[in-house]
DNA sequence: ACAATACATTGACGATAGTCGATGCAGTGA
DNA sequence: TCACTGCATCGACTATCGTCAATGTATTGT
């Protein structure tokens, strides 16, 4: 039998005789680990600034200033939220530009609903 | 000036030249913190246990088994989750009912898009 | 009143996360 | 080759998190 895609909400859950299969452990480590990507108030502002820029990359160098954070930490920030396929970097020359990963963000929030 | 609702995904923000307002910190927090309550896969699961349950209601003695962590750790993953709005309790006698709160988990959803 | 039950709280522990100064490393330009 | 720049990594510190044994609290039944 084929595994059912599993979805927090999925109205057949609290609808339907059929039981929908519980989060195993190894799927529950892997989301847990991307909604942890998300459960920092600077990473979420480093986001919603790439968002908002009105193109869709954004030079390392521009989210200092408005994250308020070392160089160092920004720098930590935006690896976690790399390693976690929500934004992906691309080094030219000198710069570190980055973009928003939207796929990502909407299998994240397909869990949700 | 009305304040624009944000959405890290809204369309607009990468496609219009309208600037898309930057999440502010107050708000970044509290996103965060309804984030770091999903960033734990025990919750996670706990969570999509209720949801594939089959009832609307669980009891907190139904949680023990699946979760395969003690009574104390269980309460305590229940009542950040509870804190986070995601799910809502009930007392009744001795035994403890918790359900899904679908209109917090919809409303994180809308934030990734 | 008393014992038993279901869940919450406390206290302590190791593990992990956020932060920044100092330093390392790759790319640039002269 | 050498100084400079932009970003990553390291090391150390503090704070918070996940965990459980022990204990507390509220409710039930006798």
């Amino acid at each position: 039998m084929a595994v059912r895609k599993i979805s927090l909400l999925d109205p057949i859950a609290c609808c339907s005789p059929v039981r929908v299969d519980v989060l195993d452990e190894e799927q529950a480590a892997l989301l847990a680990s991307s909604f942890a990507a998300l459960a920092d108030p600077i990473r979420l502002r480093l986001l919603s600034f790439i968002a908002a820029s009105g193109s869709d990359e954004v030079c390392a160098c521009d989210l200092l200033e408005p994250s308020g954070r070392s160089q160092p930490t920004v720098s930590h920030h935006m690896k976690i939220l790399v390693d976690a396929g929500l934004i992906e970097r691309d080094k030219r020359g000198l710069w570190v530009w980055y973009r928003l990963v939207p796929s990502r963000l909407d299998a994240l929030r397909s869990v949700l609903g």
